[in-house]
DNA sequence: CCATCAAATGACCACCTGGTCTCATGTAAA
DNA sequence: TTTACATGAGACCAGGTGGTCATTTGATGG
């Protein structure tokens, strides 16, 4: 975590080094990423930059914490619109809030799935738990017999994330084309899946 | 391409080149790969390598060649025995394949899939081909009715790749564990895509 | 025996990496 | 005014990168 000397600096200072290691961040993979391009972007020393963080990690620790707790700030607030309402709109409607806000904040939404296909170790200790609310939201569909009961519910959930990932890169800018095909993905999985009325 | 004194090369030599790519480029991506590491598993001299190649990109190319000949020809073969098989068991009648090959020489599979997920543009390049052969059996199978004809193909074949990819990943090297879960989520796009009877 | 010429070689280059260390500066207390 | 201390700052470090180049080696043909 940051270090003490970080949290007293003032709010565009702080806003800028987060803004630099976002961008950063956003376009490379975490060894990828270079620090001297970071401060090089905030506009700080690279002395000053270790006297607010430990190390390169300490700064991605720090990005990835605040970019997930936006997003579950938003999986919670459409959560909490209908706690019934169907996972797969849950998540459709999860995704297009996140692109919405990506929009305003060019670099959110990508720094967020890069960290996805980030192969370090520390990407992967960050983004172990992101799929795990709906899982759980899968599992109570099957004991309402919605779904057949031999569907493991992590192969549906990973099936959906890899596709979201994977298209989202593929289309670049083009989201309009991204949520397409993530609904009709997402659609084949959900007829795929779904306990035949008899 | 490798140059000519590349090929005059004896043919141990020649192998001792390519293993020590293969062993470098399965275990980082093309940017993060280290000519030097590449070298020293080879036992060449710097000088030698740029005298048998252009550059890091021409041997990179020169090793994606190689493999994705040989998945080809799994793929070929495969389709040789029935050519009128069901996609979904021709996928899965590969992956096995690779698999088994995977098992008697390490490292093959790994870069196959690693090429995958390798952000560089020259890997994008190597990589774009691999998909259409299954898009165009997937549009067969649409015209003999047997899928609902509003599905994309594109689509249904990206969600098999890119999840078949990253669960390759996420089970290293529990291949069964692997092979099962692409299975169940190969079922689920299949039932998913069938045409109803009616 | 010599000339030719392709191929082998590794020292070397400029550049970049994450990280350290020393020193200057500003502020606040004594 | 002096002391103390947190922080700004950037030169510097060792080690790595992909790539070059002058030189040596060794085989071939005259």
């Amino acid at each position: 975590m940051p270090k003490n000397t970080f949290y007293n600096l003032s709010d565009e200072k702080k806003g800028r080094i987060f803004d630099a290691a976002l961008e950063e961040f956003s376009v490379r993979t975490f060894d990828q990423a270079s620090l001297n391009q970071i401060i090089k972007n905030a506009g700080i020393p690279k002395g000053s930059f270790y006297q607010y963080f430990e190390n390169k990690e300490d700064i991605y620790l720090y990005m990835a914490e605040i970019i997930l707790k936006e997003k579950s700030d938003i999986l919670n607030c459409v959560r909490g619109i209908d706690p019934d309402a169907d996972v797969f709109e849950i998540i459709m409607h999860t995704t297009r809030e996140f692109i919405k806000q990506g929009k305003e904040k060019p670099g959110y939404a990508e720094a967020g799935m890069r960290m996805k296909l980030d192969n370090s170790e520390i990407a992967k200790r960050v983004r172990k738990s992101s799929a795990e609310k709906f899982v759980t939201m899968l599992e109570r569909d099957k004991e309402r017999g919605l779904i057949k009961p031999e569907v493991d519910s992590q192969v549906v959930i990973n099936m959906i994330s890899t596709f979201s990932l994977n298209e989202y890169y593929e289309n670049g800018s083009d989201k309009e084309r991204y949520l397409k095909n993530l609904g009709q993905a997402i659609k084949i999985i959900k007829d795929g899946i779904a306990q035949p009325k008899d």
